[in-house]
DNA sequence: TAGTGGTCTAGACCACGTT
DNA sequence: ACGTGGTCTAGACCACTAA
């Protein structure tokens, strides 16, 4: 790895111009620079930072401001400290492999008219299978939902669910669109999720599925279950939703950590 | 939401003890008292903290040391801040579903003896579909690889890769094992791999997979795609990978204390 | 012993929201 | 006018690393 030492004589030339009277503060305008010099590869991986005392000296700056800025190129990944020897460019984190969902929801290819079929919704007494997944009592009320979710009329989404239902409230049609099982949760149980969990499984249409989301049975879908906890580890809810595999992907990015870019960029836009 | 202002007169009962001579830093042991009070609910979403100069006079530290505090409870989404108002217990995010793959690599279910078989493994040249997907001329020297992962001499994953073989490095049988595409990306190419996206698909065994993975043609199993690229945005390498669906399970959890709630489950499946 | 990052202080001035 | 968080300073002392 690149052992250059960024400073030594080159100290003066490479140092970056801070304006210190700019409404942009001193930090925000020396992180954009490293992580400029980083991501273009001015800046390799194993590189050593010049010291904080340099900065702070050379800039005119304090040493807690350039702390700052370190610190915050430290959470986005992109740098290192080792205590009594310096600060050091990152390897890019190439194998972390996230997928998120909820971006997935919002996917640019299912733009369109989005609609809501509530195909089923009524309290229930639960049955022991349904008990069991709940970790409650047999017979206990319940909301039941079955939901699909359609664009432009080709149904993609479809989702069963049980909440507890001990608020009584009352379950209005036009409130369950768009709704995720937390919120369900939240409107019906008068314990408040805290916790939920998922799993993600791949499967093939079975059931009733292959009719609700008209595909053919066996076809490739993700079968994804959830459930939600109160925050004394109860579930209040629990659900199953299943997406059509052929209109359902999920992509993951990764190399620096761009959320945590997106989000120092975030906090500054509404800064 | 509660309105409940945590400071008034429960002051001086609400704030923690700390203990200034203690080796653990003074912000760590700030942090903690938080972590703990969000967790168990004494502080709820919406409710204001003391401000930054109660705790700085109460406590007799320096205000910095509680900013310092305030903005890694806000980086790890627990409070957040309004300027000129004061800081917040932040809604845990329950619809924040990210599945991380490395973590099921290492799942439980898994364990055993994992064993890496290497199918195919040669110098081509590549004809235009790969090229297409490398985005490069067609004909480049590629190293192609075939590998089967079993667990118990169960085959679980199918890998099938592609990557630039510029850097003319010995293919060692060993060093497949276990490597994933970046890592065979940086020992065979001359450019450094510093990005990559991966695809997520729902899909049924096609081709020779149902042969490799010994299941039934059309079972499910996870698609995945990677392609790793340069720091100048070309494509460097690409593989797919096909996940027996009865054999892999992503999992998600969202919401606040995921430790405890693990460590609950764990406890839950042993007994 | 000299240099590095880690922690912490006691102030300063500012922009913002509420009263 | 006042209180809040946001930025920044100019020091201090410490623990760790390396020569």
């Amino acid at each position: 790895m690149g052992k250059l030492v960024y400073g030594d004589s080159a100290d003066k030339t490479k140092m970056p111009e801070i304006d210190k009277n700019s409404f942009v503060p001193i930090y925000h305008q020396l992180f954009k620079h490293f992580e400029k010099l980083i991501n273009t590869g001015e800046l390799a991986p194993g590189d050593m930072l010049p010291t904080e005392m340099d900065f702070s000296e050379q800039l005119g700056i304090s040493r807690m401001t350039v702390r700052r800025v370190i610190s915050e190129l430290a959470a986005a990944g992109m740098v290192y400290t080792v205590k009594g020897k310096g600060t050091f460019v990152s390897e890019p984190k190439l194998d972390e492999i996230t997928f998120n969902l909820n971006q997935n929801l919002e996917d640019p290819e299912l733009a369109g008219e989005v609609s809501t079929n509530l195909l089923e919704c009524r309290i229930v007494k639960t049955d022991e299978r349904v008990s069991r997944r709940l970790g409650i009592a047999t017979g206990t009320r319940c909301l039941f939902c079955r939901i699909v979710t359609k664009n432009n009329n080709i149904p993609m989404l479809y989702k069963t669910i049980y909440s507890l239902y001990t608020k009584r409230a009352p379950v209005i049609e036009n409130q369950l669109k768009d709704m995720s099982l937390t919120s369900i949760a939240l409107q019906h149980s008068k314990n408040n999720p805290s916790r939920t969990k998922r799993v993600l499984m791949s499967s093939g249409a079975r059931y009733d599925e292959p009719e609700v989301l008209q595909i053919e049975p066996g076809a490739p879908v993700f079968f994804m279950t959830e459930t939600v906890y109160d925050s004394g580890n109860k579930t209040i809810a629990w659900g199953k939703s299943i997406y059509r595999g052929d209109k359902y992907r999920f992509v993951s990015y990764s190399g620096w950590n761009l959320e945590a870019l997106k989000k120092a960029e975030e906090e500054y836009d509404n800064a």
